[in-house]
DNA sequence: ATTAAATTTGTAATGATTACAAATATGAAA
DNA sequence: TTTCATATTTGTAATCATTACAAATTTAAT
């Protein structure tokens, strides 16, 4: 296991982030959970074994690591956030039924463009994502 | 122009959509204003014309166009829906700047794939997009 | 030990969206 | 045209994610 808190206090200190411990679990979390969970999954995780930990923290937390470039926001859903710390541009699979995001492996599309820009619009950040039915879902629907 | 009222009236009907007066009214503006709006600025724009509109009958009308196909819903900001008239398959620039989302022209990647899966997933949307500032924003930068 | 700054916490406020029920409009049957 | 069922609109209240804010706590330097 390469995510151990030793390696996230690392990770923080080299971006220049005081590794409190309220960061370290979160950023922990993060690194154990690679399902793009919502900062609801993450506080309710949490605070079984930090009972002092308070949502506002995860909020605050998740913003700076965002802000510091640790982690990445996606923003598909329209309802709420979900959190990546996969920072390497690659694109999405949301499923209408369940709700899960899974990464899917192709090739993304401008990453190698050469001009950072399109009609004349300085590009910063470059997103792709599917909707549909996921495996699980479909392989599901299959045995009702 | 081609987007009279009798048009907007003829689209509905082919939709199966009864045209009432309130749904004409947001599906024109739709029509015209091609910002992709928000539900506030399609709404604070109608009340002036129909002081008796409601918000709510708004809401209830783009999720009906939405689900019959007629419009798309955009879901990038984070904050708020973004709604579009432009229901074929098309990439947008977000500005992070002054929030501005616009269409861009690049031959959507995946679109023309012949299998609608992908690791088992059944893809029914290909969305994309990019995320930066715009030309406006870069031009008035440059004047400060 | 003192003290200032950073961090965490709890609560209140905000803002978009949805739920819901009353009011209104529509349209067919009598 | 009246009657009556149904669809639509409307206003208000509720919900839910997120942010604002100030008090409490922790941290680190003096
Ligand atoms: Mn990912
Ligand atoms: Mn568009
Ligand atoms: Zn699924
Ligand atoms: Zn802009």
């Amino acid at each position: 296991m390469i995510t151990n808190m030793k390696h996230i206090k690392n990770e923080l200190e080299q971006k220049g982030i005081k590794p409190t411990y309220q960061r370290l679990c979160i950023l922990e979390y993060l690194h154990a959970h690679l399902v793009h969970p919502t900062v609801e999954m993450i506080y309710d995780k949490l605070v079984e074994r930090v009972p002092t930990m308070s949502k506002t923290t995860v909020y605050n937390t998740l913003k700076l690591l965002s802000e510091k470039g640790v982690i990445n926001e996606i923003t598909i859903t329209g309802t709420e956030v979900r959190y990546d710390i996969n920072c390497q541009s690659h694109h999405h699979f949301l499923c209408k039924k369940c709700g899960k995001i899974y990464d899917v492996d192709v090739t993304c599309p401008f990453a190698n463009m050469d001009h950072k820009e399109i009609s004349g619009h300085e590009i910063q950040e470059i997103h792709g994502y599917f909707k549909g039915i996921c495996k699980e879902c479909l392989t599901n629907q299959n045995n009702e």
